[in-house]
RNA sequence: CGGGGUGUGGCCCAGCUUGGUUAGGGCGCCUGGUUCGGGACCAGGAGGUCGGCAGUUCAAAUCUGCCCACCCCGACCA
């Protein structure tokens, strides 16, 4: 696909404006060096152009993509970004996707979406088009802008309103049948982000609005990445931290204090006191011996109902609200202020406590559920209870894992220390069942004639997004470091110093050659000082340079690779060649060893 | 949606507090010349409704109001 003519260009006919100075519109570095090697321009938040030389970095990750989805026998189709909305509707899915759904009405006034997602398009064509158990399997994917109105575009196409994403879907008789295709599925995409040199993670994630069941994330580690990981390097455990299980404490925690409050809480004056902070003050207890309330508002679909709810956590840990709300049920929480808190209990925010109280659903987290003592709020302004139990004490209500887990925590499984990273979210898949085929009737007939809704999975890759976090990976002070896999070309043929005679005609015959055999190649013949060109090729991060310069009165020219600056001479003679072999060699550099990504779909996934 | 910030030639910015000549600088761009191995130099030149609208004033980039766009923090987020 990328041999042959379209493989060279002229960079005097390139449109690649590069930047000198950094645009002050980006923060994170694959951003900056998105503008300024001129790969994209911004038209609005979150929306972007792509030039040339980023349009090739796309089409290098969806050719990779395309190349593991066929693989795995994935058949490519191209559906509507223009859905109407209707289709939304029925899957229940437009009122819970809210204002990021993009909305539009054509000329009649009849409501469209911008297709975020595909599920309700493929499930409508499944309906139409599948009845028989003898067409299925089937693993259909495409390649599309997608559009999601955020709240918040940042980073560039990190986090943008249009990306490129490759969604795919799964469509089989039975769960089995769709374990099979996820463990496929999941085989692919440990190929797709190992072949585009990321360094990633599998990890169990939370559904969210998209429903269904298992869901894994596939996440590349980076700083400013949005998605926190933790896992387990003795077991293997790798969750988000949205949904990262809080290990079950093992026995009361030491912190019950000598007296222990065996007969009971003990009611103590404690002027001032309002925060965590200010209770381990006071007392020389750890945050650990203490708990806290939290209330919060909790919204129920479909009516809008809304609830007050406290939730006890240890004082050390914070909630997670995404579990919070999946204990519930409930479709969205925020935080209560203080005084809708004092009229609904009577309590006051600093001072509240789950004992004796009144005008709230209670949930309390495992790890103070678990018959720890811990030292928490009366009720009363200035009064805290210590060594209180839950169970002895007072109700804890719901009992049910709500804490954020993070780094350094036990391992809810092993119950090793966990590691914590930042990444960015470059992969998503979800056994989503029967929800979209119950829903919207995609039913086949067995072979007895029973009628079943259709098992599907869907799989989604951000191709935009993954070329930004291997700009995030892959760059250094001057620029871009393309790995030979998803680079725009792999070689700059850079002619310099005009007082040496030839250069520019050697340079000329260098590209002509390598253009012949079939290597990506750009040409530098821009009327430009050496320096220029340098600076240039090295924002740009061509894998390989070769300056064709003042060693030519050798017979040589110089190679140099853009990763660790590596120089060397090599005869011009033989010169293409050699960069051809050089260019084979760093293609192979990230191709994943056989059976690379085939594991069981339960094994760890590195 | 809440909080903060910024809008001045293609890019980065100064000028605004304290209204007052032709609105500036650097980079880039065009022409000519000298240069030519890590973003050269000289000379000449083009390019701006100062985000928009309304107001205050003899006079607005500068003051006031409204609006818009963009950025950051939060909320939100397959």
């Amino acid at each position: 696909m990328w041999g042959g003519a379209g493989a060279a260009v002229r960079m005097s006919t390139l449109l690649a404006p590069t930047l000198r100075e950094v645009p002050a519109e980006a923060e994170t570095e694959s951003h900056r060096l998105m503008l300024r090697a001129g790969l994209m321009r911004r038209l609005a938040a979150g929306i972007y152009s792509h030039l040339p030389l980023g349009q090739r970095a796309i089409a290098k990750v969806e050719a990779i993509v395309r190349q593991e989805m066929d693989r795995q026998g994935a058949q490519e189709v191209r559906l509507p970004l223009v859905q109407p909305e209707e289709l939304w509707v029925e899957s229940g899915r437009s009122a819970k996707y809210g204002e990021e759904l993009w909305r539009l009405k054509d000329r009649h006034g009849r409501p469209f979406v911008l297709a975020p997602t595909h599920e309700e398009v493929v499930t409508d064509l499944a309906r139409r088009e599948i009845s028989s158990w003898r067409q299925l399997p089937l693993i259909l994917y495409h390649v599309s802008n997608k559009y999601r109105d955020e709240p918040r575009p940042r980073a560039g196409v990190m986090r943008a309103r249009e990306f490129v994403m490759k969604d795919a879907y799964s469509l089989d008789r039975d769960r089995d049948g769709l374990l099979a295709a996820y463990a496929r599925m999941r085989a692919a995409y440990a190929r797709v982000f190992t072949r585009c040199g990321l360094d990633w993670r599998v990890v169990e994630a939370d559904p969210g609005t998209i429903g269904g069941g298992d869901t894994l994330e596939f996440v590349a580690l980076a700083d400013v990445g949005e998605a926190e990981i933790v896992w387990c390097e003795a077991c293997g455990y790798a969750a988000n931290v949205e949904r990262a299980e809080g290990a079950r404490p093992a026995e009361v925690e030491a912190a019950e204090g000598a007296d222990g409050g065996a007969a009971g809480p003990v009611r103590i004056h404690t002027p001032g006191v309002r925060t965590i902070e200010d209770l381990v003050a006071f007392a020389g207890i750890p945050a650990s011996a203490t708990s806290k309330i939290l209330f919060l508002w909790a919204e129920y679909a479909p009516d809008g109902r809304r609830e007050l709810v406290a939730a006890l956590v240890r004082g050390d840990r914070q909630l997670n609200e995404i579990k919070l709300a999946n204990a519930l049920g409930a479709v969205r929480l925020g935080m209560a202020d203080r005084a809708d808190v004092l009229a609904q209990t009577g309590a006051p925010v600093g001072s509240a406590g789950p004992v004796g109280l009144r005008g709230a659903r209670l949930l309390t987290d495992l790890e103070v559920a678990c018959g720890g003592a811990f030292a928490i709020g009366a009720n009363q302004e200035d009064w805290h209870l210590f060594w209180a139990k839950a169970g002895r004490d007072f109700d804890p209500g719901q009992v049910a894992d709500l804490r954020l887990v993070g780094a350094g925590d036990p391992c809810p499984r092993c119950g090793d220390a966990l590691r914590g990273a930042n990444g960015v979210e470059v992969g998503h898949m979800f056994a989503l069942g029967a929800v979209y085929s119950q829903a919207m009737g995609a039913l086949y007939r067995d072979d007895q004639g029973r009628s079943h809704p259709i098992e599907m999975g869907c799989y989604g890759i951000g191709i935009t997004r993954t070329l930004a976090a291997v700009i995030e990976r892959h760059h250094d002070r001057d620029g871009i470091v393309w790995p030979f896999a998803v680079a725009p070309y792999h070689v700059a043929v850079v002619p310099v110093a005009a007082g040496e005679d030839g250069t520019r005609e050697a340079g000329e015959r260098l590209y002509a050659e390598l253009r012949g055999a079939g290597v990506e190649t750009v040409l530098d013949d821009r009327d430009l000082r050496p320096g220029a060109k340098f600076k240039d090729a090295d924002l740009f991060g061509w894998p390989l340079r070769v300056t064709v310069g003042r060693t030519l009165r050798d017979g040589a020219v110089e190679l140099r690779q853009r990763r660790g600056g590596l120089t060397e001479r090599i005869q011009l003679g033989g010169a293409a060649a050699a960069i051809r072999a050089r260019v084979a060699a760093g293609l192979g550099e990230t191709e994943p060893p056989p059976g690379h990504g085939s594991q069981a779909p339960d094994a760890p996934g590195w």
